[in-house]
DNA sequence: CAGGTTTACTTGTTGTTTCAACTAGTATGC
DNA sequence: GCATACTAGTTGAAACAACAAGTAAACCTG
């Protein structure tokens, strides 16, 4: 074993402990109203939601694993539930015909828009409305400073939106 | 649907974008050097980091599953794993005998000494020398609020320690 | 342009986690 | 003091995610 570890200071060790905290409760915290209201998993959601952000509402699924941090059997697996469900539609691209596009059909739209207003009022609850702006601002920051360290190519394309 | 929805400013929601990335790669980030240099997933080091720090290295099994955010059958199945690796070990309590004892054994506890530096390490890697010293306040400051609305009864034992 | 490599995705398989009973022990009420 | 309800934990089956192998299309290289 090392004798060099850094080891963490008591403000860091604090600031860490409570951060490793956040991380553990914050998903299963955002899930629960999600699958409540919507029958939607936080995953799910997410696919549906960054779908309906992209251009025409369609994303390759190489893509859009990438910005759900998802490996691609993953989802392959959520989108045939999601496809069974009606939200969404796969079919080959014609352009590259590896590909599969994956498109929000008007269904998983509504879906995405019926649900949003409980997403956003958990999100508000838990997180936004315990901060005040000026801590908004500092999140901000601290998040993608850790971001470019998680994530330095952007996979998820948060860093340069 | 309600339209009294109150959506989030282009503030709030870059902040929150990437909150929720970071609270979505760290876990994996974080498993990661822990599996390939320990064999150990971050839910069992938390469950042996957390006995370490108890008094006598010992904790109800409930008291445990509360402090690592686990239900006590998440908890059991991985209590079984950890003591057939010789990790743990388990008694009735005496007191109770409902209640069920884990404590850490010499082993366990030699396991996370080992450990710890290779997760501080990345502890390190990824948030903390990403940040300002103020910057390590300024977390605190929002985890603990975020805290405050995510474990109000502070089941976590995070927020009066 | 033929053979091999790489890319894109899907499909089983394996291991966890969750969910729903089940057992045992303790407290309460009549 | 005995029945009832509640608490603590384990166990087994179903759901889920991760990993590995497989298929098919596109690219590359001589």
């Amino acid at each position: 074993m090392d004798d060099d570890t850094r080891w963490l200071t008591s403000d860091e060790l604090r600031a860490w402990t409570r951060l490793e905290a956040v991380v553990e409760l914050l998903p299963g915290a955002l899930d629960g109203p999600l699958r409540r209201a919507a029958d939607l998993s936080h995953y799910e959601y997410l696919v549906i939601a960054k779908l309906s952000e992209a251009p025409d509402r369609t994303l390759r699924m190489s893509e859009l694993a990438a910005r759900t941090n998802a490996t691609l059997p993953r989802l392959s697996h959520v989108s045939a539930r999601l496809e069974a469900r009606g939200y969404l539609e796969r079919r080959t691209c014609t352009d590259d015909r590896r590909a599969t596009l994956a498109s929000l059909t008007g269904a998983g739209w509504r879906k995405v828009i019926a649900t949003a207003p409980e997403h956003v009022r958990s999100v508000r609850d838990i997180v936004i409305d315990a901060l005040t702006a000026e801590q908004i601002v500092q999140l901000d920051a601290i998040a993608t400073a850790v971001l470019g360290r998680l994530d330095p190519e952007d996979h998820l394309r948060m860093l340069t939106p």
